[in-house]
DNA sequence: TCTGGGGTCCTAGGACCC
DNA sequence: TCTGGGGTCCTAGGACCC
């Protein structure tokens, strides 16, 4: 398939997607080499888990990401499965980011793992795709003890599928080496299409495949001879349109450098399923916090705040409230976050709660510095506390609104009395006590 | 066998403004 | 009294990717 005998120019093959092997697993036994040999994966190990990344002995065995762990340690008894350590993890991400940059600055990266490179910024340093490609795997070996592979092609939709193809492959159970790297040639590139299913395709899941299969339309080809209309009908104008373009070879996606972080969430399955609103506001805490921390981490301060619930039939919910300003601050998030589960009417046990923070802001954008005005360490020093009032003063009425505003939505009684409110901003600013703004409890 | 946690994007409907 | 069209924002849900 590959064309590897005569060079391409940067023209020919202008789009590189490098993607390493089973990352998380590797990782895992650079860390620990007893684990070498073995059956490794990374992922949940209770009933309610998945595996996240499987190291090629697991996979000898069927184990796959996004398998449930039970149905895993079924198919391989021997299965070790541990817990990620995800910031182990990035720590190895950007070193992996790092050696890319020595290529090309024009890099867009895919999670923690891959990354898509548009070289034709290099063009005029006559780079040859191939040999960096080369280079670039063997660095990736050389300083990282990592293996990946490679893809090259005239855009995203050739690179991705060329770099899956490079990969190793489990064949009767055994491992067979890949090429690491592939060229998709321009003069190939229909014989590729031709070949594959519609679930190979970018954004082509599960339900859309299924749609798909119901209009007869099983394989790349068949999508490149179907009617637009028809297309849009079932699936979207907009996956419509890519996956007609797909079809004919074409993608207009470009390499996006420095793509900006448009949410931050944190969610957790719990090994028990909780009940009630109580036991969720108490779990609410730690996302929260994790919620807030992350902001702070970021410079970032969020204009919505979304609580989601997965039920035990996995059916969900999401609630949402978007403020006139941005909150960074785990007892504002938190209070919001209260209000909108107390909103929700819970005829089943959750099996998975969410906190989501969206429409970010800078925070020097922030109209309302709230955030600043909450967190305890300006409480440190007086003469900034006596110029912050004003914003503090601010924060809690607007914050106070918002948390009422969830309540007049959903139809709940509303909130404390000013007074209350006042005592407990007190707390927020110190961060001791009681958080403020707890649910009032006079439901008639 | 029974489905995680980090995200992104799309769609559709309603509210509101001009 | 009845009613437009476009634009923007918000909400909820769904699908997808790694």
């Amino acid at each position: 398939m590959s064309n590897s005998i005569s060079e391409p120019s940067v023209d020919d093959a202008p789009i590189l997607h490098v993607d390493l092997d089973a990352f998380f697993a590797s990782v895992e036994i650079l860390d620990d080499p007893s684990l070498r040999g073995k059956p490794v994966c990374v992922g949940g190990m209770a009933e309610r888990g998945v595996i996240a990344s499987a190291s090629y002995e697991a996979r000898r065995f069927g184990v796959r990401s996004a398998m449930p762990s039970m149905v895993a340690r079924r198919l391989c008894p021997n299965l070790i499965i541990l817990p990620g350590r995800f910031d182990r993890y990035e720590v190895y991400s950007r070193k992996f980011h790092d050696i890319i940059a020595d290529l090309t600055p024009d890099f867009e990266p895919l999670g923690l793992d891959e990354v898509f490179c548009d070289l034709r910024s290099l063009r005029r340093l006559r780079v040859q795709p191939l040999v960096a490609a080369a280079q670039l795997r063997q660095r990736i070996n050389d300083e990282l003890q990592l293996r990946s592979g490679i893809g090259l092609g005239r855009n995203k939709l050739f690179a991705k599928l060329a770099s899956k193809e490079s990969k190793p492959r489990i064949v009767d159970g055994e491992l067979v080496e890949g090429p690491g790297v592939v060229w998709v040639s321009p003069g190939l590139e229909a014989r590729w299409l031709e070949q594959l299913p519609v679930r190979a395709l970018w954004g082509v899941g599960p339900a859309t495949a299924a749609k798909l299969r119901k209009l007869g339309l099983n394989w790349v080809r068949d999508l490149a001879k179907v009617d637009r209309e028809t297309l849009a009908r079932h699936v979207g104008s907009s996956l419509a349109a890519s996956l007609a373009a797909y079809a004919h070879g074409e993608d207009y996606r470009e390499v996006v450098v420095d793509r900006e972080v448009k949410s931050v969430g944190h969610d957790q399955t719990f090994a028990r399923s909780l009940e009630g609103s109580s036991e969720l506001i108490e779990a609410a805490k730690t996302h929260a916090g994790v919620v807030a921390r992350a902001l702070r981490d970021q410079g970032r301060v969020a204009r919505t705040i979304t609580v989601v619930l997965r039920f035990d039939d996995l059916t969900s919910i999401s609630r949402s409230q978007t403020l006139p300003f941005g909150l960074d601050d785990e007892v504002a998030i938190l209070a919001i976050a209260e209000a909108l589960i107390e909103s929700v009417d819970l005829p089943q046990s959750v099996r998975l709660l969410g906190i989501h923070a969206s429409s970010l802001l800078g925070r020097g954008d922030n109209h309302v510095q709230l955030s600043f005005a909450l967190h305890p360490e300006t409480s440190k020093s007086r003469e900034r506390a006596q110029d912050l009032s004003l914003e503090r003063q601010i924060g809690h009425e607007a914050l106070r609104d918002a948390v009422d505003e969830v309540r007049r939505r959903f139809g709940r009684t509303s909130l404390g009395t000013a007074a209350e409110l006042k005592d407990e901003g007190v707390d927020i600013a110190t961060q001791r006590g009681r958080h403020a703004f707890g649910p009032e409890r006079t439901d008639p």
